[in-house]
DNA sequence: ACGAATTACTGGCATATGCCACTAATCCCG
DNA sequence: CGGGATTAGTGGCATATGCCAGTAATTCGT
């Protein structure tokens, strides 16, 4: 049988890890009822204290849209609640209800074994290593960087496409 | 504005710098018409030369019906074939078609500057130790690892869950 | 050779994610 | 203050991915 061998893409093999460890946290937390994906949505809202869709969005690193249909599952169970700001109408604050919370909390235990299994399995050394080279391709000035090939000493292009 | 937090959750950390770069790398293949993910896993068929569907899920690292349903819309559009093995007639070989084939090598022009650029903006070393850690993450032992928490001197449960 | 077990997919349903067009609210300038 | 520009989300459409329930083909034990 094909066996997975190393990838020249470094996207390939991003997307390709992800699965693999989706799966394994996907399966830690299925007994809350929570995907891994909605843990990590959750726990942002948490972490960041009622923002915005748009805040939200930027920490996630993810289109506005997207985490409108990735919150609409989570908002139908009644596990989040998206409020209009009245200081700017336009502007929905995200954050865990009730229910949520406790969700959460459940979550969370079967998500602490299943980070400490990595860290253990994997080694504490490389998972804090791999989760500063993700970090890094996360943030912002990475993709900054990467859309920019050479800093034209004539000066940079002032109609460059912002960072989402 | 709150920006990209480290991440305590490593399956969260990756999936988001697989958001980052994934935008990186579709707008970098975008003139062909091709997501980055349709490019890798065409990449993928080629490198296996005519894989059945359940090997090049394997190597994917991908569930087997996920595979048959992100094939379609390169089925319909005439880049791969899906052609009955005579020797196993319930298994299909994948393989590039002739318009697949062209498509693939006008991409490939474009992944190879992206990744190049890549590869000089976060830097060769860190480039390559990333990929190793992911290679490793998504290798089949890493999997079995994790899911045996400690090789119990009593013998192993022979009714163990195989890998996907 | 026959039927049970296994294997390789397919189809349906659900979430994850992105782009684009559109709407509503707010901001800013003359 | 009024209207154009900008900002924040929503809705529709498309791909990415996974689970589960079939279906068809093959294998295996007796």
């Amino acid at each position: 049988m094909a066996e997975t061998v190393p990838h020249p893409c470094s996207n390939a093999a991003l997307r390709r890890a992800t699965r693999r460890l989706g799966q394994l946290y996907d399966d830690a937390l299925a007994p809350t009822g929570l995907k891994a994906t909605q843990f990590g949505l959750m726990g942002q809202i948490r972490l960041l204290d009622r923002p915005s869709m748009g805040e939200l969005a930027a920490a996630m690193v993810m289109d506005l849209s997207a985490l409108g249909h990735t919150l609409r599952p989570l908002a139908r169970d009644g596990l989040v609640a998206l409020v209009v700001d009245p200081r700017d109408r336009r502007s929905r604050r995200v954050a865990l209800t009730e229910a949520g919370e406790a969700r959460f909390r459940a979550a969370f235990r079967l998500w602490r074994e299943a980070q400490a299994r990595f860290e253990t399995t994997f080694g504490a050394e490389k998972a804090l290593l791999l989760r500063t080279l993700l970090d890094e391709i996360a943030a912002p000035p990475f993709a900054a960087a990467f859309r920019e090939p050479e800093p034209d000493p004539a000066g940079p292009d002032p109609d460059r496409r912002p960072g989402r």
